[in-house]
This record gives structure tokens, C-alpha cells and sequence, in this order.
DNA sequence: GAAATATGTCAACGATGCTGCCATAAGGGC
DNA sequence: GCCCTTATGGCAGCATCGTTGACATATTTC
């Protein structure tokens, strides 16, 4: 169970001591060119995918993050979308136009605050969000196949920890993983 | 274990059934939405640290991804740079003006082939790039510090798995990690 | 000497960020 | 009802970084 491992917080000091007295170079440590060098060429391929299948349709990767989100939670507003995306009203509302009119997203006045306006998939709008979703899964599924049981598990927290401590909870929270994170599992 | 853990036997029972039937559009299994998000989240407040980083330097992610790989392999073509960054030669050579008129780069004849030039980083060059480096690399550093020990290089096989078949061998040789990916051996 | 190769460059365009500013509509407090 | 705030929309312009196409130059290779 994921909740297996939810105690600790003191290894942390021992291990970057570890890792900074291992290497002599100045700082903090030998620089991790590999993890560097991968996490570009991972997400350059991985987001091709959703790339190419997109550019079928004419739209974009900007229009994908949008399409994929209203998708994933319907009702969303405005707001909360920037605050997932991190861009401007500007930026967003010039893909979201595209959508709007393309049919593949409605908006309604919001239920509670007609000022707000709530987003909705339409069902040309599921499916090409799902046919990106389960495109992009097939890869994962294809990296987990080569990898050992728990690499799944281990990615997601892999991943998580790698977000911006500021915004891990919600991150966490929108994405629907158990904060592990926090308190890391099977230890040594 | 983790129950979050995808078993690619049981992926084909009722959870798959339910999905099929509750939506029409049903390819190749539950749509690993947590994972998709991550890879988003995550590679964006990665890159977020260069991206702040640099831009105290006037310079943007694209002036980083050749100054980086200038560093690592000095000496690097033209060609080559092409090659690992996947973009035309107008959209280096924007960048790459900037980095040999602001002496970050230099480039010299290559030393068999006259017609190409060699690009080398500058001393300044160095120190920014691996500036950069180390700030990205205190990111990974925090991120293992929570995790369990084999987490590190779990990591590079994960992401050198998620790396398109037929640049992960390139991929691998470039960034000195060993091609566990192509011999699924470490199975289990 | 001709052809192929490695690179540089000009011009235009496209996608996706940004800032600044102003407009509109609805909610909330008084 | 008045007024301030909030949620959103829209316009104008700009920056970065990617693209294609066409052409120039130097050098190697045949």
C-alpha cells in the first residue's frame, strides 16, 4: 500500500552531506549531467507524441494543455485554469477562443458566480483528449513494460518531488497521487 | 504493495471494462493521467531553475541548451548540435550568434575538416554553464534526499526509457548512461 | 574541374509566451 | 441604489524560438 511508507524526514541531511563530501568539485556536488541532459530528451519525445497527433487537427501544444485539463476536470474555471497553467489571461484566452469556436470546449456562466465561466469538454473534445491521453500512455505503458514492478509507483513520486515545493500539495491533489512525497517509503 | 501499481495483467479487468463502457472511445487500457500531468509539471519547474537563472544573463532556454551541450562536449560541430537539439541550422544559428558575440562560444575550423567549425565553451562560458548545472542538479539533490536508494538511477533508467526507440542508444552514448533500456534485463 | 558537403545568411512566417490598458458584467458591502 | 472588487474579455504590441525557402561560400571528394 502507498501508505506503507509514510514516516521520515531525517535521512534527508545524511544524504546530501553524503553526496556533497563524495565529490570534490565546488558547490554542491559533481552537477548530474545525466539527470539534466535525460529530463530534456524524455520530455522532448514525450511530448512529440501529443505533438504530432495534434498537428492533425491544427492545433497546438497550447491548445493540447488546455483541451487536457478541461477535459480532466469539468466545470473548471478561468481562474483555475491559469493557476494550473501558470500563463496569462492573454495567452490562454487566445487558445481557448480556438477551442471555443472548434467545438471541442463550452463554456457556461458559472453555477454559483455568474461571473465566472465554467468549462466543459464537448464530445469531440473527450475524444481527441483521450486519443492524446491514451497515446502518451502507450509510452509509458512501454517504458514500465521494460522496467521492474514498482517503476510506476516510483516515477510518480520521482516526478512529484521534482515540482516546486510550493506547489507539490496541489500538484498532488490536481493529479490525484498520495502525497508520498512528504514522508518517503521503503527505506534502506 | 502499492495498489497504485499498474499490473499489466489485471489492467485488462473490470476498472478497464468499466472505462470501455462508460466511454465509447477505449484503446489500450485506463489513460495514465497522473503520470501525464507529472512529466508536465515537473519538467516545467525544472526548467523553470535554468530559465530564472539565465535570464540575469539576457539569455533564454534556447541559448542554454547549446551553451550546455557545448560544455559537455567541447569540440562539438555544427552538425552534431543539429543533430542532439533536433532544430534547423537558422534557429541555432540565432542563438549561437548571441553566445559567440556575448563570448560564451567559440568556434574554430574544425581540425580535420576545415569547413566545419568546432564550438567550444569560453571560460565564462564554463562557469555559467555549470552554474546552471548545479542549480538543477540541487534540485535532483533534494528530490533523492527523500527517496528511497535506489531512486537515482531508477530515474535515469525511467527517463531513458521514455526516450524514443531509435534515439536511445544516441542518447544514452551521449549522456554516459549505460543502455540498461535496449536488454530488458533487470526484469523481475 | 565538378559535385557533394558544412556552414552562414536573408526574409518571412507561426506558435506561444509577455505587458499594458480598457471594457463589461456580476457579486458584495454599505 | 451606489460603489468597489472580482472574473473575464479584448485590443495592441512585443519577445523568444521554432519553421521553410532560397541562396552564398568555403572545402572536401571524386
Amino acid at each position: 500500500m502507498d501508505s506503507t511508507q509514510t514516516r521520515r524526514t531525517a535521512l534527508q541531511g545524511a544524504a546530501q552531506e553524503a553526496q556533497r563530501i563524495a565529490d570534490p568539485v565546488v558547490g554542491a556536488g559533481e552537477p548530474m549531467f545525466d539527470l539534466i541532459e535525460l529530463m530534456f530528451f524524455a520530455y522532448r519525445d514525450f511530448v512529440g507524441d501529443a505533438d504530432h497527433l495534434l498537428e492533425n487537427f491544427g492545433l497546438g501544444r497550447a491548445h493540447h494543455r488546455v483541451l487536457h485539463f478541461v477535459n480532466r476536470r469539468p466545470g473548471l474555471t478561468i481562474a483555475e485554469l491559469l493557476e494550473i497553467l501558470k500563463i496569462t489571461k492573454q495567452s490562454l484566452n487566445r487558445v481557448l477562443k480556438d477551442l471555443l469556436d472548434q467545438d471541442y470546449v463550452e463554456s457556461r456562466p458559472g453555477v454559483n458566480d455568474r461571473r465566472q465561466r465554467q468549462l466543459f469538454p464537448t464530445a469531440q473534445g473527450k475524444t481527441l483528449a483521450l486519443d492524446v491521453a491514451r497515446l502518451q500512455s502507450r509510452r509509458f505503458a512501454r517504458v514500465f513494460a521494460h522496467l521492474r514492478d514498482g517503476a510506476r509507483a516510483d516515477a510518480i513520486d520521482f516526478l512529484l518531488a521534482m515540482v516546486d515545493a510550493g506547489e507539490r500539495d496541489k500538484v498532488a491533489a490536481l493529479v490525484g497521487a498520495r502525497p508520498v512525497l512528504a514522508a518517503p517509503g521503503p527505506r534502506r
